[in-house]
DNA sequence: CACCGAGATAGACATCTGTCAATATAGATG
DNA sequence: CATCTATATTGACAGATGTCTATCTCGGTG
């Protein structure tokens, strides 16, 4: 399962069920907070889509395991995919999956009603 | 500041700030728990976008005070207004937030580039 | 005014989470 | 092989979070 919000249909057209709330709740949950945020907002900025850890961990004043731990999250909750290249390690935003999450999140009520993101998948 | 995540471009489009992180972080953070987002989708999706506390403290396996903890949270957070009636409490949902969380999230890259969600005032 | 019922608040408690220092792993290179 | 450098893993700990029980507030009603 690479995209866990493409499971359910946008919030204000029909209730989540408990099961598809515990589905979707470790998605956001994982982008809610202000280090992973801008974590993937680098990422998913970055030319090319892609970003190595080097690039990122000068970005906080946090230690580098605090990165390392807060990349991990987001690529096991399937938001972001991990490459290593020799030394280097690069991460790049699953744009499927953020799509997904918006879509569930905020369609316009009526925009999107039943196309289910093409890059989802 | 009705609507904290309109003052944010989309992730993918430009590095988030530490400040708008920390700013947007909390709307996710209150999402970011299934019986929350239950709860939002439940508001969002009854007819007429809103809903009485009573409707909503029998759909959860969960103490009334629980509920409305998590009724707070959203509200305080802005995703939610209240409206006191007679004896009974509404909640409804701010599409305007929800749909600027959305674009801040999973805008594919080039679509409302810089369309600042026309609810979202 | 006394009482009832809807919802909010307060306080307690177990669990989860973000952070760090220390250490491990694994390519590259002399 | 010895060593260096980039990332990951481990273990510890303070603070945040979800839940409950008990209690409070405030409309409505007899």
């Amino acid at each position: 399962m690479a995209d866990a919000a493409a499971c359910c249909p946008p919030l204000a057209q029909e209730p989540l069920t408990a099961a598809q709330a515990q589905q979707v709740a470790p998605l956001l949950k994982a982008l809610a907070d202000p280090v992973r945020l801008r974590l993937m907002s680098l990422v998913a900025s970055h030319p090319g889509g892609e970003a190595c850890v080097c690039d990122l961990t000068g970005a906080f004043d946090l230690s580098q395991p605090t990165i390392s731990h807060h990349l991990k999250v987001l690529h096991d909750t399937g938001l972001m995919e991990r490459d290593k290249r020799g030394v280097w390690v690069y991460y790049r935003a699953r744009t499927g999956a953020l799509a997904s999450l918006a879509t569930l999140i905020g369609t316009p009520a009526g925009l999107a009603a039943n196309s289910q993101s093409p890059l989802s998948r």
